[in-house]
DNA sequence: CTATAATAGTTGTAGGTTCAACTAATGGCA
DNA sequence: TGCCATTAGTTGAACCTACAACTATTATAG
């Protein structure tokens, strides 16, 4: 039903990258499910850091998948409801909570790398190598275009 | 803080896009505070087609934006909260609402627009006319892989 | 050493998204 | 005509996000 021309005739960037978005996220969730799987991409972005480094603070978390501390603490309160991770408070530091991963948690994680890999394949397919590493090139630079300066 | 280099090699696809979409729908929520309106990015992705048409229906909305009805719904139900539109039933169809701006909301239209203008600048600042048509084609490819067939 | 600033995290509110279940109206087929 | 499927839209629940205001802890400047 939409055909790339029309899609690019009547939205502009800011709504492309939206749906775009958007279309990732759910597949990404329909994939998991389908396996089995009881994830969404953004617990799955906070979730690959801590598995990375064995452990990370929340502030550490936010940095890494730049998201707002307050997103940070809602999505590691859902993960610890699904028994995935758990806050430990950090003994030096007593204003840091140390988030580390539950066995379920590393189960999990194993588990959702091939849906990651398939849902991947799935966005790319059709699209030249050169061109994704353009499109990462360009989300980048968007990045840092935004970043809060702001003046 | 964050160089192009680290970017890409911490982020995947999906964490990158994630993350350029937020920061686009902050700044152009910001430009538009600065300017004294109050309008969020999806509430303004409703409104032009709106206003393209003079009216439109949810379900026409929901297609142009590749909006879920439920968002769509919602994001009207705002709209009509701010005065901006109105439901109007369809004399011949009486399922559907045909939605219109209000001329508080064709005023905020036109308002907006130098906003809209200002954070694409801002968004697009130092990346190559020739990226960035590859970009908005890497994006169209993306939505179309997407796109429902599921199987 | 103490007052003050900065930092880590939480909470409330409001908006947006998805899914699933629902109502109401229309369309089509026997 | 009457049953049944489809379509437009709404609602509730759960999650994510941003902003602002808040607590608790640590760091710093005088």
């Amino acid at each position: 039903m939409a055909d790339k021309e029309s899609l690019q005739f009547h939205m502009n960037l800011g709504m492309l990258i939206n749906s775009a978005h958007r279309a990732m996220t759910k597949r990404f969730v329909q994939n998991a499910h389908e396996s089995g799987l009881d994830i969404s991409l953004d617990q799955w972005m906070v979730l690959g850091p801590i598995w990375q480094r064995g452990d990370a603070s929340q502030k550490e978390l936010g940095d890494m998948c730049l998201k707002d501390k307050t997103s940070v603490t809602r999505i590691i309160d859902t993960l610890e409801k699904k028994n995935l991770v758990v806050r430990v408070p950090d003994q030096l530091d007593h204003r840091v909570n140390r988030v580390i991963l539950t066995n379920a948690g590393k189960q999990l994680f194993y588990d959702v790398l091939p849906v990651m890999e398939k849902t991947r394949e799935e966005v790319k397919k059709n699209i030249p190598d050169e061109d994704i590493e353009i499109f990462k090139n360009v989300l980048s630079s968007i990045i840092i275009n935004l970043e809060n300066e702001k003046g």
